[in-house]
DNA sequence: ACCTGAACACCGTTCAAGT
DNA sequence: ACCTGAACACCGTTCAAGT
């Protein structure tokens, strides 16, 4: 497998040059097949039929990596824009479609917590989510620093959704019994307290409560 | 620490038996010691003079120890109830509290994303959270959902703001270049902004605004 | 039941050497 | 400059065996 005379021509799919495009495609490859939590440096390498060290010409480390990917899928995003749709219908719809779609793959909503997924489909939301946002009035700082905690809160939206699904956070049941437990000493609030309330909703609920909260909040612009 | 006979006294500090307190002990002091990012099953478990798997008896996985640890470090938050302080504000100085806190052990913030660190500690956080937002009217479902969205907030600040101070995470000049590339076409609204603001604006000043985001989304409930 | 050594199945990243 | 094999320095978790 070195430079290889014009032997029989495709025994193989012909080692593709290094690239980040390549490194994309491959990693988009070990995503499908093998699942978010083992889209590792190694892998996509492996996959690429090189050693590790190899890609570390094109990514700095493997959040890279993944906010790479992050931009890849959100290729698949509706961004249409419509103008008999109200702001914040249009709002909820493309942030519940973001939140499936990063769900999908739980480990990367990880990365997107950390990193700006820098690329063309990314700026594409936000330019989305920033058009929305003027069209309610928001001045600029609240319209970029709402778009922030906005996608934040996205992101935590499809991490934790993606943990509780792979059984690596913890369930809510637990959860429940311990707030239920509350000392009536330490902890009279919550004693008196219908706790089950913590734990109610189904995650579409919550999502949607949740971001109609940041929402008014926004709107409300106190500039204090 | 435990029944211990009066042998020659002090000839180790005495392999102390196995315990989730002992376990905790040894955590904090590897805490203290080696930093956040070093606290592993296999640290824990070196310190008590013992193999990873003794571990398992008393921990179920890693981020159950991430959470056991934080429900520790919360010990020190300032938790007491001033009549003369307005709810706001000192909803507004617990939280910065709590972030600073977790802010200096970064990454058991990002444990803290995944699990309530159900311990004594935390269920007094959150009774004080509840004692706050009830005092401003909130009724039950948006009071516990709000403790909920608020805690997850300061969760993420306190992980993104370590990540930067890691280097993990990028930088913001980095995001500030993407933003202000954006193509006019692909891209009008975007580049039709100052989207220096997106970056602007302190940690403490952009944790504020948010918070008080919520605050004022939460206190506005629209019960769409 | 509790505890353990050893193994399993991986990681990300760096480095010295090649082309 | 780009690419690589090999090594470094780790991980979490499970298992079979002991007490």
């Amino acid at each position: 497998m070195t430079t290889r005379e014009p032997i029989s021509r495709r025994e193989r799919p012909a080692k593709p040059a290094l690239s980040r495009e390549a490194i994309i495609d491959a990693a988009l490859l070990v995503l499908e097949r093998d699942g978010a939590e083992k889209l590792t440096i190694r892998r996509v390498a492996a996959e690429l039929d090189t050693g590790p060290a190899s890609l570390y010409v094109y990514v700095k480390n493997v959040t890279v990596l993944h906010a790479l990917l992050i931009d890849g899928l959100l290729a698949d995003l509706d961004l249409a824009w419509d103008d008999t749709e109200p702001w914040r219908e249009r709002l909820h719809r493309v942030i519940s479609d973001y939140v499936d779609l990063l769900t999908e793959h739980g480990n990367l909503a990880r990365s997107a917590m950390f990193v700006w997924p820098d690329g063309p489909h990314y700026l594409s939301l936000v330019d989305l989510l920033l058009r929305l946002l003027q069209s309610a009035d928001a001045d600029e700082k609240t319209a970029a620093w709402g778009i922030d905690l906005i996608l934040q809160h996205a992101n935590i939206a499809a991490a934790e959704w993606a943990a509780r699904a792979s059984g690596t956070g913890q369930d809510l049941d637990e959860l429940a019994t311990t707030l239920a437990s509350a000392d009536e000493r330490r902890h009279p609030t919550l004693a008196a307290f219908d706790t089950a309330v913590f734990v109610q909703g189904t995650p579409d609920e919550r999502r949607r409560w949740a971001l109609d909260i940041l929402l008014d909040g926004i709107t409300t612009k106190r500039h204090r």
